[in-house]
DNA sequence: GTCTATACATCGATAGAC
DNA sequence: GTCTATCGATGTATAGAC
């Protein structure tokens, strides 16, 4: 396994589960088995790994919402993988999805990090709101108001969630308080 | 005006725009103009600031909630004054709220703030449960679902739409992110 | 690419004078 | 209650050998 992409997969995890401030070229030297200085190598600043990070996480996001549009023609079905996707970046409970994380202590992140950000939030509401206006035709999803509204609940609401669960230590909270919208979601075969 | 009190006005202020340990007690000493040490004649350990922050928070928003009772009969109008609340709290879009500010960052506190976080969650959402069950009754809010799911999904949607208000630096992101939930209120006078 | 060694800043916290 | 002075720990980052 390439030291750099396990370096990635390590900081990945403590930035979703303790925030990306909170942890430091120290633990991740203990996670990965290199000393300090050699992270250095891979990641010359802080800030390169925070890019590199998010950088990677908004392209598999995409990708993973490409193939819930190819495997899910109905916006219900679509709507339902969106909040499974969610659900299981939740895990057990410790890790929200990398974007919450970054937003929680956006103060610290330079223009290039915020702008991916931003990025990661536009294209996310682009896809829900896509599916939500394909709901007013195929009728899959109850009571459909304004599409963009609609898909800016949504957003608040998956990442509310997933903020309340992490806090619990408890995926069920998650489940709670995304039940209603699920509901909305016409049972088809 | 107290020292101690505004000590806690300004750190209040700090850990909703940039998170709890993102500031240090230099900040507080620039920003009040007395020394560190002075400040920790007033707050010992940072734990002791972090305690005594949640808690004054805690109690003027059950005293808010309280007032929102009294001071709308209806379930519809209430919802209506939990909303407007949270939105107020954003101010221009710098500050979320200390709950959210703290569930961020969750994992650096002891048990007494915890617990203290705890408490806030749970009278919230009980407040917000008899807020939706009262609607099954008065009809003041539209398609009322089980109060109890509701009440979580009312709460995650604030708290998620402050992150992204906040993320964007836009309080609009709150009010477009809430405007489905507040068009189910029934329209009253 | 990884190492040892180290520089430098900041942070929370303490001692003791006034 | 506020001050000066200082401590020890930790964080990011760099120099240079291997």
């Amino acid at each position: 396994m390439n030291t750099r992409t396990t370096l990635l997969d390590v900081a990945e995890q403590a930035a979703r589960s303790r925030g990306f401030d909170a942890f430091s070229y120290a633990d991740l030297s203990d996670a990965v088995g290199i000393r300090k200085a050699s992270i250095h190598h891979h990641f010359p600043a802080k800030a390169d790994l925070a890019l590199a990070l998010i950088s990677r996480y908004r392209e598999t996001f995409l990708s993973t919402l490409a193939a819930i549009d190819t495997g899910n023609p109905s916006a219900g079905a679509r709507l339902s993988g969106f909040l499974r996707t969610y659900r299981e970046a939740l895990s057990d409970g410790q890790t929200v999805c990398l974007c919450v994380a970054y937003s929680s202590g956006r103060d610290s992140f330079q223009a290039p990090v915020i702008d991916e950000l931003d990025t990661f939030h536009r294209d996310c509401l682009a896809w829900l709101e896509s599916v939500f206006r394909q709901a007013k035709g195929d009728k899959t999803i109850k009571n459909p108001g304004p599409a963009d509204l609609e898909a800016r609940a949504c957003l608040a609401l998956v990442e509310g969630a997933q903020l309340m669960a992490r806090a619990a230590k408890d995926p069920n909270r998650y489940d709670a308080a995304t039940a209603l919208l699920k509901d909305r979601i016409v049972n088809i075969r």
